[in-house]
DNA sequence: GTCCGATATTTTATCGAGAAAAAGATGAAT
DNA sequence: ATTCATCTTTTTCTCGATAAAATATCGGAC
């Protein structure tokens, strides 16, 4: 029994102006790592990935070192490169942590946001709620588009909350929660009212209540959780 | 004028067993950034770290890449590497976010935390009282000691809160945080007595008073922030 | 004297090959 | 049959050199 893979995946690695092969390296990794495209505990071969994305040894070592800071890879001395394991513990503790961020963030936001703010904010409900319209009639392939627009309306609530560093830090914590959810098989969105939530969290925000937003936040992302777990438990055994 | 540069610390990089020299030039640099020996917005220029950490460009590379993650320097594209700078702006986000994650992670630990955990953090205060003792006899070689010490107290306060990523993100924080401090010149420790404020948080923390203890953390950290600040402010004009 | 464009130099980024380490295979001894 | 040691193979890590990009230098035009 050979080795079955026929991965022809030759990806062109887009480089803009000004970008080095090792930043091109670490966007598709990151991508395709969080995306779902290189599994949990898959061993990261350093010839084998130079032939899939079609770079040399070295961009793609200094790209696994970026990613290893960040949690998505683990770097073992001597013994390379793996994809970071999906562990339903950490994906708890991955909550708290990102929503005690998110809900601090979003006091800060309220209290220092423009009107420039409230206008991005505005804009990003109104797109995350048409594509949610488009998902409700069936429309499939706007499921991409619609995650985009749901991390986006999230950013938009927080963005002006003033701290470089807070900014950091949740995107860091919401990079690892998206790989936790892409690689949940289900995603039942049916059983939940997530446009209605959205909403409501967009008002409390806009009415500078930053006590309900932060609850109403909370109980979005614990229900997200939660959800998870269940199926995973449901899976698991 | 030729370059006066007569640095000759050929450090040895201690490397121990299962470590990379890639990990080692990490550490080196980590610390070295760390604690003032680079400073900022200095350029890291391959060749000569090459020279003065006795490794390849290879290791060195994928070092910074792991520093660039971590914010503590910065990777321009085709424009190498330098020194992350010091801006005060930055400084104070920076505190918002490591007291923000600090005080959430306090309560965590307080309603988390055993009797283990009591006895490390007991022992840990132990070690730093000491330590300030022997600083207030004028013995200024134990600075670096209280310098470790006060971490690891404030790392033991919060070491049960059960979370692997608020203490992987607060470990980033700190790191930067620390970076300031150590830059500062002054660090007028007389005017302040830090062990008493210590004493008051372990007290409230083995109380488990998780309010009290959030506020005498957030106003033990607004402290030592606003001395640093008033301090620039005066250097700087 | 200043501005602009072409050349030369430095610095960075990348590649390919060699050294080191780990994993796997083979075979003898118990 | 199992264990241990040695050898082979694979994979990772590291170095030196080349290619590409950016910076600095120089000379001419205005």
């Amino acid at each position: 029994m050979e080795a079955m893979e026929l991965e022809k995946e030759r990806l062109p690695l887009a480089l803009e102006p000004g970008m080095t092969l090792t930043d091109a390296a670490y966007r598709a990794l990151r991508r395709d790592i969080i995306t779902g495209v290189r599994q949990p505990k898959e061993r990261l071969r350093i010839e084998r990935l130079s032939r899939l994305y079609g770079v040399g040894p070295t961009p793609l070592r200094e790209a696994l070192q970026r990613l290893a800071a960040d949690g998505l890879v683990i770097a073992t001395g001597n013994r390379g490169f793996s994809v970071a394991p999906l562990d339903m513990d950490e994906f708890v503790d991955l909550n708290l942590a990102r929503t005690t961020v998110e809900v601090q963030m979003l006091a800060m936001a309220i209290d220092k946001g423009d009107a420039e703010w409230e206008a991005q904010l505005v804009a990003a409900a109104y797109r995350l709620e048409k594509l949610d319209a488009r998902l409700r009639s069936e429309d499939e392939s706007a499921l991409s588009e619609w995650e985009s627009a749901n991390s986006a309306f999230h950013l938009a609530t927080v963005s002006a909350c003033g701290s470089k560093w807070l900014l950091h830090v949740r995107q860091l914590l919401h990079a690892q929660c998206d790989r936790y959810r892409r690689a949940s098989v289900g995603l039942k969105r049916h059983e939940r009212d997530l446009a209605a939530e959205h909403r409501a969290i967009l008002e409390a925000v806009l009415a500078r209540d930053a006590d309900l937003a932060g609850r109403l936040v909370t109980e979005h992302f614990r229900r997200t959780t939660e959800q998870l777990l269940q199926e995973h438990a449901k899976s698991g055994d």
